[in-house]
DNA sequence: AAGGCTGGCAACCGCGGATTC
DNA sequence: GGAATCCGCGGTTGCCAGCCT
């Protein structure tokens, strides 16, 4: 497995900032024979880089259907999803937001996302209450008012916190999914962070076996359903024909209907 | 006013999969 | 089949502007 030749040791290549005038000529350059091969390219449009510079001066800045300008709160709502399912995988979170670049969205994350993320105690990797010694150092200091409150069981109330947090995080995410389904967003970027979510053990999709795999769906969601607290609403706007099974259903079906070597049956399994 | 700190972002680095020879 | 090369990805770094003390 050999590596690229584009590195730092090569004093030949310029690194650092981009100037308009490299800008220029690469812009210059595709625009009238596209890139090709990144490797040839620096020579071929006069430029003193290396293919990989270029290649990335061009993904993330200089390509013309780049969206610049503040994330919406549904593209970061829609990260976070994805991210929650699909961890660090810019390139797969990516493909879901178009304009955006990988670049641009992995540093939203560790800039804004993160720390939105941390602030309530959430780990943004695992997208669940934290639990490392820092946030229960922050517990601790609840527990003592909790305590002074009621005479707890320090423990029970350690344990009864993190799953008060926990059991908040889901029904925040049920929420979610109920609003996305609610206004017809039937794209299944929208549904597929939402929904895994609600599915805390492992769900085994046996290929061929779609009415078996249907109903594992189907108790997967009734069960969690049934262990949320009340803050979803069961007011008839929510609780409507289409519940979050029978969207999972459909997903499947077309799924299958696809040929099988699906992109659900990859995440769910 | 100046120095330090922090957040935001562009760019680089190195790894590993895919492709070519 | 395996080595060489290319490409893309994710992690990290470094610069800069704005804020704070």
């Amino acid at each position: 497995m050999g590596r690229s030749p584009c590195r730092a040791d090569d004093a030949n290549v310029k690194k650092g900032p981009w100037t308009p005038d490299e800008d220029q000529k690469l812009v210059d350059y595709i625009n009238t024979n596209g890139h090709g091969s990144w490797r040839s390219l620096p020579k071929q449009a006069g430029l003193n880089r290396c293919g990989k510079s270029c290649r990335l001066r061009w993904t993330n800045y200089l390509r013309p259907d780049i969206k610049r300008g503040k994330f919406s709160e549904e593209e970061e709502k829609l990260i976070i999803n994805l991210h929650s399912v699909l961890g660090n995988k810019w390139s797969r979170i990516v493909s879901h937001l178009p304009g955006r670049t990988d670049n641009e969205i992995k540093n939203f994350w560790n800039t804004h996302v993160r720390r939105k993320l941390l602030n309530p105690g959430i780990d943004p990797h695992t997208h669940k209450p934290r639990t490392d010694l820092d946030h229960l150092l922050n517990i601790s200091q609840l527990l003592c008012v909790a305590q002074l409150g009621n005479l707890m069981n320090p423990l029970d109330t350690v344990f009864k916190l993190q799953a008060d947090a926990a059991q908040l995080a889901e029904a925040q995410l049920l929420q979610n999914l109920m609003q996305i389904m609610n206004t017809n967003q039937r794209d299944p970027c929208q549904l597929e962070g939402l929904a895994v979510q609600q599915t805390p053990q492992k769900i085994p999709i046996h290929a061929g076996a779609a009415p078996q795999n249907h109903q594992i769906l189907r108790n997967s969601f009734e069960q969690n359903e049934n262990q949320l607290p009340g803050l979803v609403s069961t007011s008839p706007e929510t609780a409507q024909d289409s519940t979050i099974y029978e969207a999972w259903e459909k997903l499947l079906m077309e799924d299958e209907a696809d040929g099988g070597a699906s992109y659900w049956k990859e995440i769910l399994e």
